[in-house]
DNA sequence: ATGAAAGCGCTAACAC
DNA sequence: GTGTTAGCGCTTTCAT
């Protein structure tokens, strides 16, 4: 018996090997009686491949990213694979440096929710591996994606709301340059159009997506007021938190403040302060981020290489129902 | 100029190898001209280690353990290492699966919140790699572990509540045998005796970590009473959600119940119920989880092989305080 | 101070 | 049907 022929049994390749039956069965014994536990160092070696996908996000305490995460490392284990997660922390030259980790660990594929303003690090290296990007993307990339459309669902939200906030609606993004912003914002003064308010300028705030950037810019927003806003659009789960931690340490969760935001979280259930939300669906944003990109490692053919999602309205207020 | 002097170079043994620095600098302008990236796989073929540590926690989406797997992947890409994430589901079956997988990608240490019952699968398996528990240990265990003490935090917390609730106290907790719910419960216990209240064995409900159980488990007791209770100690974050979520949904949100816990969530600062948590820091144990593995890898003697870390109490009750 | 050679454990091509 | 062989890219030992 030779390690040729075991090999081939190992990996189930025994019918197409035309090995006997009772080689196959005897190879099997014997691995099971040595608790034999196949080298991947020295197969990824051989075959070129790692059964890795490298998983690239900003931080994994957002609750969405956390969920994500989750979703995509149930799937790569159902299917022997292993997700390597890496943070950014919104940083871009981390997230270079995070990546250039993964591609040096050989992943097979990279599934990049990116900090980046442009696509052309990402262009270079999907020519070396497959890469889907998720979440945000970068203004007219070619490049395969899988997010959550969120121009029109925002619109619809925050359409329904500035009904009775003709006068005033602020909205609080992150980098101001970045799809999620961008998109959210797009969304944001199309609600407002529709609903025949016009925009003022004054409304818009950016900063990042950091709590503590959401908690200035609100606290900024009520000093400029001496009040808190009547209507706000929050353009993610990591923002509000920054909202709600300054609301409640300034006494301000019963105002009559109307909160929406992009992002749900369970939690807001359980609120006095009703947020309306865009809620986005993690696992079906896994399982086609990971179907894609098994798809793209096998080069067999995608039907659809960029692919949005339509997010859920969650509403709270009973007003705007 | 032969691959070993090359090799030697990469990895920075020039020194000891008496390499010249003439042919260093020729190596070091060659790699950095061609873009050389070494093979992970190649080097971990041949010195048997893989330069990545294993994290089995139950869920991403707790959390506790997403703060904690965040710390500990910025603590291993500082280091060269990668972190490999895989999640149990809180199903014991499924955490010797996931640790099988990990194992069998040759990982060089675990980190593990198990839900086992007994630590025999890990004191075989320590054997053979590093093992440290986290958050969770079994009883009488001798192998290294990271904690945070439960018992007597819990029990000063429970204490003073129990100060103003001398007739009703329930506790919500886990799996009954595991040690989260055993201590916390212990601690529970401790501090209604220190508070000179009887314990009514009544006041004493399990289930697992999962929110669901949480929400079953409140609800069974509210259909019980006829009214939610008046004081309630629920033993973590993830079964917080699910009573949360039965509170939001009955509109029991500004009844006066006196709610505390294990674990802190940065949005019950927000909630209008007022929740008082021992709160864990997840910086410290991912900090004490990596040095103490790491030291154990490099086969370092380890000063302390159990560590139990204080949390701290947050009081969100101006009663209480 | 540098190069040659063996071998880590596996797979794929080819010979028998 | 099964065994032989070469080589994946690296590190380490030993000879020069």
């Amino acid at each position: 018996m030779s390690k040729s022929t075991a090999s081939q049994v190992i990996n189930g390749h025994s019918k197409q090997f035309r090995i006997s039956d009772a080689t196959r069965d005897r190879v099997l014994a014997v691995a099971a009686e040595h608790h034999y536990q196949p080298s991947i160092h020295a197969r990824s070696l051989n075959v070129a491949r790692s059964y890795t996908l490298g998983l690239v996000v900003p931080e994994m305490t957002n609750y969405g990213f956390a969920a994500c995460s989750n979703e995509l490392e149930t799937l790569c284990r159902e299917n022997g694979m292993q997700l390597l997660i890496a943070c950014t922390d919104e940083n871009t030259s981390q997230e270079t440096m995070v990546v250039n980790n993964l591609i040096q660990r050989q992943v097979d594929g990279l599934i990049v929710a990116s900090s980046m303003l442009h696509d052309a690090e990402y262009v270079k290296i999907s020519q070396q591996l497959p890469v889907v990007l998720f979440d945000r993307h970068m203004p007219d990339t070619l490049l395969p994606l899988v997010v959550c459309e969120a121009i029109e669902a925002s619109a619809e939200l925050v359409a329904r709301v500035a009904k009775n906030h003709q006068d005033e609606f602020y909205f609080l993004g992150g980098q101001p340059r970045i799809s999620p912003t961008r998109d959210r914002l797009a969304g944001f003064q199309l609600g407002l159009e529709r609903a025949g308010v016009r925009l003022n300028p004054e409304w818009i705030q950016y900063g990042n997506y950091h709590p503590s950037s959401g908690y200035e810019m609100f606290a900024n927003l009520c000093a400029r007021l001496g009040r808190p806003p009547k209507a706000l659009y929050v353009a993610s789960c990591g923002l509000m938190e920054g909202v709600l931690r300054y609301m409640s340490q300034h006494k301000l969760l019963d105002s009559d403040i109307h909160l929406c935001s992009f992002d749900d979280h369970y939690l807001y259930d359980s609120l006095t302060v009703k947020i309306d939300t865009v809620a986005q669906d993690c696992r079906e944003l896994a399982i086609h981020c990971f179907t894609m990109i098994i798809d793209l490692i096998n080069e067999q053919p995608v039907e659809q290489k960029q692919c949005y999602l339509s997010p859920k309205l969650h509403w709270r207020h009973a007003d705007s129902i």
